[in-house]
DNA sequence: GGTTTATGTCGCAGGAGTGTCGCAGGTAGG
DNA sequence: CCTACCTGCGACACTCCTGCGACATAAACC
């Protein structure tokens, strides 16, 4: 079986470099420069794993690993100059699924790339649509849609709504939504999610004193209605 | 959910260490100075996350990791001073989920371990519920059903449930839930298990006063009825 | 039967968890 | 420079949880 991995990095040497190794163990390589060309080329050719390069032109490498996690479940490696510990730490809350810093030998990388193939052997859901009753999500442009009317959400608002509906009822904790949204460096802040919840359900429930989509579980966290 | 990591490491100042970071995240820790001991603890308390350090008296590390492989798929962190290349290679490719160099930084090693459990939280979720007659548990949404209606419990009742209900049938001493649900610190805590129980029955007995499903095993504990 | 021990029962008070809302610093865009 | 909006924070109110203690009851033991 022919896996790809998808390789999301601006610099041309260090590309062509991970393009040359990853061919040598046999796999089909994708390249994109940019985090809005890598989001099209993950969503449209569905790899295996995707190496992304945290220092992106426009959009940041973060950014770009908490959208791919918004509709996916492909494992994401972090491939970066940022040694800083606290970037390692933000990079996996985002959602990334382990960090390589660069210089990094070629073998170790290859390794990591075979030990996330590895875990992720298993069948996976699909990639679904962001709908939840009267509420559509549109990644693409970052739109929400409610009973045909756009709503204006702001950035953060939709990244909680697209983890929420993302999980299909399934109930997220405080600290998920935490290290998912914000990344960990917000940990422990303690009522920013309650507040934004509530923000939230200003703008997609009827009566949001009696929310019918945003649903508290209390002890839990929060959930969409099924 | 309290969420049980093994750490198997011979140095006291670093185990130490490894405990303090660990139970401050909220962990449960339970603790191995060889490989045979880890061996032993893992196969009998199954934790969330293993980690590892290479070089242990006896058997070493590695041979760990591939004997943990070979009859579990808990993640496994190796937590070492070998920083070469190589040996990180070896240690993913003896089944590793990944590698970390002493010296780490706490808050990096926390995330990673967060990413494991992450991952290896995401095959439980899709798969089975726990039924026991006419009781049913959602742990994705943390929802209790019985014959059809929702029935509200508050979390450490749910988590007593579960439980209960996954050691299908077998006694649970009250000490065990304590170190479950509650966590090894209130362990010894007198009536709490008792106190919990009484309110659970009434919750999800016909007649509270005679259990039906929520039994009693004088001198040992409780049990769910088979 | 009487005593001891284990468990059931239940109310209470402190506290944890959450909803709500206003404020102010920050940020982006004009 | 101004404006509008975003966003984290803190304060307050309110509900519900939960550990505890006290007593009742049932089982075991002599």
């Amino acid at each position: 079986m022919i896996r790809t991995v998808m390789v999301v990095e601006d610099d041309d040497a260090i590309r062509m470099v991970l393009r040359t190794n990853l061919e040598d163990e046999g796999y089909r390589v994708l390249e994109a420069t940019t985090a809005e060309q890598g989001l099209l080329i993950v969503q449209d050719e569905q790899p295996d794993v995707v190496l992304v390069d945290l220092r992106l032109p426009g959009i940041h490498g973060l950014d770009l690993v908490r959208s791919l996690r918004a509709t996916s479940q492909v494992p994401i490696i972090i491939v970066t100059a940022q040694t800083d510990s606290h970037d390692v730490v933000a990079g996996l809350e985002a959602g990334a699924d382990d960090y390589v810093t660069k210089p990094f030998v070629a073998k170790e990388l290859m390794a990591r790339i075979r030990t996330q193939l590895r875990r992720s052997a298993q069948p996976e859901e699909g990639g679904e649509d962001l709908i939840c009753g009267p509420i559509e999500l549109h990644p693409d442009t970052a739109e929400v849609i409610r009973n045909g009317e756009q709503v204006p959400v702001s950035r953060i608002e939709f990244f909680v709504l697209a983890e929420l509906i993302g999980a299909k009822g399934r109930v997220l904790s405080r600290d998920h939504l935490l290290r998912k949204v914000w990344g960990y460096g917000n940990a422990g802040d303690g009522r920013v999610v309650d507040n934004l919840i509530y923000r939230l359900r200003n703008k997609i429930e009827d009566d949001p004193a009696n929310p019918e989509l945003l649903l508290t579980v209390r002890g839990f966290g929060y959930r969409m209605k099924a």
